[in-house]
DNA sequence: AGGGTGACGGGCC
DNA sequence: GGGCCCGCCACCC
């Protein structure tokens, strides 16, 4: 049975995962949850990064969505936030639209190209 | 206790 | 690319 100090420690997992997403670098939600050793947990993950005030530093503007779009309400003043992250570390955003294939993270990865 | 919701995703069409 | 559906599950009434 999951215990709540179980699931503590796992959002503390997708947290870290997080963190290891490298500047100019994105990754999806389902990424990270795997990463975090909780795969299918996309969702989790999401939700993980919904209350994230008073914490330590998170790079949470690097998980989009698998589909490359950024998955906040479009218009938010989050969204707006993560488009300018984005943009400030070198990464294209397009209507909404990240390329995955040029930017997602995994192992292996080289160091981010910014042309 | 039960039902709705959503910072998800994969399959399908 | 886009839309629908369904599985998912922590949260919030």
């Amino acid at each position: 049975m999951p215990t709540s100090d179980d699931s503590a420690r796992l959002k503390q997992r997708i947290r870290d995962a997080v963190r290891r997403i490298p500047r100019g670098f994105v990754a999806t939600y389902g990424d990270i949850a795997v990463v975090a050793g909780a795969p299918g947990r996309a969702r989790l993950v999401g939700r993980s990064l919904e209350r994230i005030e008073n914490e330590a530093p998170l790079p949470w503007h690097r998980v989009i969505a698998a589909s490359g779009r950024i998955a906040l309400p479009e218009g938010s003043p989050a969204y707006a936030e993560q488009c300018a992250q984005l943009a400030n570390e070198g990464v294209i955003v397009n209507r909404g639209r990240i390329d995955l294939a040029r930017y997602r993270w995994r192992r292996g990865s080289p160091a981010p190209v910014i042309d």
